[in-house]
DNA sequence: CGTACCATTGATCAGGTTCAATGCTCGTGG
DNA sequence: CCACGAGCATTGAACCTGATCAATGGTACG
């Protein structure tokens, strides 16, 4: 998943807060400019945007990865996530001032940043990609084969929303997989 | 779009080898592991992927910017895509090998790695979210807003598989509008 | 001029949405 | 300890968008 570096890690978490959160506690909601990232050392995140009144899912974030609204955190536009703690959690909050200067310092922070954005894009372009070949029933099935642990914690309708579905149709689908 | 750094172009540059190809010409194919980036001082390239028999486009690379499988060069997994010049294109051929021994030698450099990650992760979410959001006329209107000269310079079949649907269906999208 | 490739159009089909009603389950207060 | 309510899952029916299959129409280029 990334390079086994725990010097870098600590390095990061030296200039970061330590933080804990109960379940459904709002760790960040949307707004602001996006100033902070989570890297995640226990529990699971759900991040979503709410769309015509609805909730619909970006993304889960599980542990020993980051969270955060990464567009606005690249393109300094304001927040539009909701950060929800689907279980407890404590995460290491980073700031993204101290972040960038720790990239300028550190040619291997800076690497790690390299690092944190491939392994980004390839979550998207799968995404993406499932979407474009695969129909909803074979989605659902690699979602919980990968993330098993995510469809016991999460409501069916959060993982429809993530697939891109209403939670009628997800329901639908999983009656004729038996 | 990247940091104003002609030096650090330069500097990548003079480790590539500079190379032409003609309109139609294929500049890469399936099959080996992806070794090589292209970055394209002049023309447009499209890389699609063959799936059922039918061409589907993944990309199309403007002038100014890198063009490969990003994915399989992430993930040293095979090329997937094949690269086709839409027009006459001027190239610079960068190795996967050399650039990587950039990374390592020159901090400025991992950092333009980073932005580029971060750039193709930006674009990512961006089509996911335009499939998840928008129908197909917004998508195709966003589209031909942003990137006019494309319309003219390729069928419309490519784009329609570009955008996910069949020519069929962007066809009568079309007729719709006016 | 003819042919090859692309765009358009029509008819039918499939998957997912929407709206609405019903069923299930778990946590809380009486 | 039980009963009730809130929130979620399921199911049904009508509908909508884009897919598919097939035929027709344009046009650029040899």
């Amino acid at each position: 998943m990334f390079p086994e570096r725990d010097d870098l890690f600590d390095l990061l978490f030296s200039h970061s807060k330590f933080k804990t959160f109960q379940k459904k506690e709002i760790l960040l909601s949307p707004g602001r400019e996006v100033d902070t990232i989570f890297f995640i050392k226990d529990g699971l995140i759900r991040s979503y945007r709410i769309i015509d009144g609805n909730d619909i899912t970006h993304h889960f974030h599980k542990e020993n990865w980051f969270a955060t609204d990464y567009q606005g955190f690249l393109t300094n536009s304001p927040c539009k996530l909701y950060f929800e703690a689907v279980t407890d959690c404590s995460v290491y909050v980073i700031k993204k001032d101290v972040l960038l200067s720790l990239y300028e310092m550190h040619h291997e922070i800076e690497r790690l940043g390299r690092i944190i954005a491939e392994q980004a894009y390839l979550q998207m372009v799968e995404r993406l990609k499932s979407i474009q070949t695969s129909d909803l029933k074979e989605r659902y099935d690699l979602l919980i084969k990968k993330h098993p642990h995510i469809y016991k914690l999460v409501p069916q309708k959060h993982i429809a929303t993530y697939l891109g579905v209403t939670p009628q149709s997800l329901s639908r689908i999983k009656s004729y997989k038996k």
